[in-house]
RNA sequence: GUGGUUGUAGCUCAGUUGGUUAGAGCAUCGGAUUGUGGUUCCGAGGGUCGUGGGUUCAAAUCCCAUCAUCCACC
């Protein structure tokens, strides 16, 4: 893997750059679709390449283990082919959902044992087996494990929780350099800085994820419920001490505002499930806000979706249609709100990056902020 | 016509020996959702308990009448 900065903004750490894998290029800043399960949920390989322009997709380590497992995956010759796409791919860890869905997890020195949110069957991760896991996966990038932090957590616990996630990442590291990609395509290893809110913790722990010399550098455990702007102080204290020649990607993050504002403090990548989940929920982000669409304002409203929204759903499908989809509990809408929202992360970031190329990022981004967090 | 059944929120129904401000599910309306258990979660509005009388400190609940309903029989 390999990553170029191609320019950078005037007045904000905000920068554009290329990322090449194996499976093809990513231009930064970019936006991943989450597709858990080896799927973004509703959407078609075609239309997530043709219609959202998604460069880079997101399968999930705890996720595939527990189902298809991989058996199966092996035999499938990795996720790539399983689903059948092209592009690069990065895995979560499964750091995430031992922490958010697993049951009566136990986390120690050697790694997280916990039960199945399906079947109760008892797991172990460590950090050894879930690079192994992300070896049979395929995936182009691959997550460290780490413990994410609850919110509000306290120093404490923060503290020996890092300690925890650091000692992990030497362990993962380790097991990454002494494994092979097993379908022929580099696969690189991304470390993840942890710390919660505390600014000391996060420098500490940038400090040490950057003494790696990873290819890439993640930041964990934010927008788990703290407030926006310890966010944005995280992400400025840890980008600082990141290094710069390298990818930056916040993991999970989040509203289009959230986007825009992690750009502008220098970082590269992003995901959520945001635009999909909310959009089989009824909610539409737009350039100039979120749309309840659910709301009986639009009931009778047959203007188009989005008269110049990013994808064709905007200007095939009136509101009133797709209010009456999503009311009615009809599979269409789900898809057709979910391509919305993806179109429009994708087109935000793509923009996002020509406004980067031209020098004209920072005031178009607080412009853009202030739209989008309105209500329509 | 006779005997019986059932009438409680828009719909389907709970409602104890009569005892605070009559509840639920669905529907409606609004909100939430940040490394996806989502057809999810939270909240709100909505009732002269068919109607009229009566008994009682107190009635959705007991009594009478009446209307509607469904069933059986003539």
């Amino acid at each position: 893997m390999k990553f170029n900065i191609q320019k950078k903004d005037p007045k904000s750490n905000a920068r554009s750059g290329k990322i090449t894998t194996d499976h093809g290029e990513i231009l930064t800043p970019i936006f991943m679709p989450v597709g858990t399960l080896g799927s973004v949920k509703g959407i078609h390989q075609r239309e997530l390449e043709e219609d959202t322009k998604a460069q880079i997709i997101l399968g999930n380590t705890y996720h595939l283990y527990l189902r298809p497992g991989m058996e199966t995956m092996e035999l499938a010759g990795g996720l790539h082919k399983f689903m059948n796409w092209k592009k690069p791919i990065l895995t979560d860890s499964g750091g995430f959902q031992v922490y958010s869905l697993a049951d009566n997890r136990k986390l120690s020195s050697e790694g997280a044992a916990f039960q199945s949110h399906i079947d109760g069957s008892r797991h172990k991760f460590t950090p050894e087996s879930v690079v192994e896991i992300q070896r049979t996966i395929g995936a182009d990038i691959m997550m460290a494990f780490d413990e994410c932090t609850p919110y509000p957590c306290d120093y404490e616990y923060a503290k020996n929780s890092l300690d925890l996630t650091h000692s992990w990442l030497d362990r993962g590291i380790k097991h990454f350099k002494k494994t092979e990609a097993k379908y022929g395509h580099l696969q690189a290893f991304f470390p993840i800085v942890q710390g919660s809110v505390y600014k000391d913790l996060r420098k500490q722990s940038a400090e040490v994820i950057a003494s790696y010399g990873a290819e890439g550098n993640a930041i964990g455990g934010l927008s788990v419920g703290e407030p926006v702007e310890d966010m944005y102080e995280m992400l400025e204290v840890v980008n600082g001490i990141l290094p710069n020649d390298k990818p930056r990607y916040l993991m999970g993050v989040g509203t289009p505002a959230n986007i825009l504002e992690g750009i502008a403090l220098g970082t590269d990548m992003f995901d959520c499930v945001m635009p999909t989940r909310n959009g089989r929920n009824g909610m539409l982000f737009t350039k100039n806000g979120t749309i309840n669409i659910k709301n009986v304002k639009w009931k009778n409203d047959f203007s188009l979706i989005e008269e110049d929204g990013a994808s064709f759903v905007d200007q095939k499908y009136s509101k009133a249609y797709l209010r009456h989809l999503i009311a009615s509990g009809e599979r269409l809408g789900a898809q057709i709100a979910s391509l919305h929202n993806l179109a429009f992360y994708l087109w935000l970031v793509g923009e996002a990056r020509n406004k980067i190329e031209t020098g004209e990022f920072s005031s178009w981004k607080d412009v853009m902020v202030k739209q989008m967090m309105q209500k329509i």
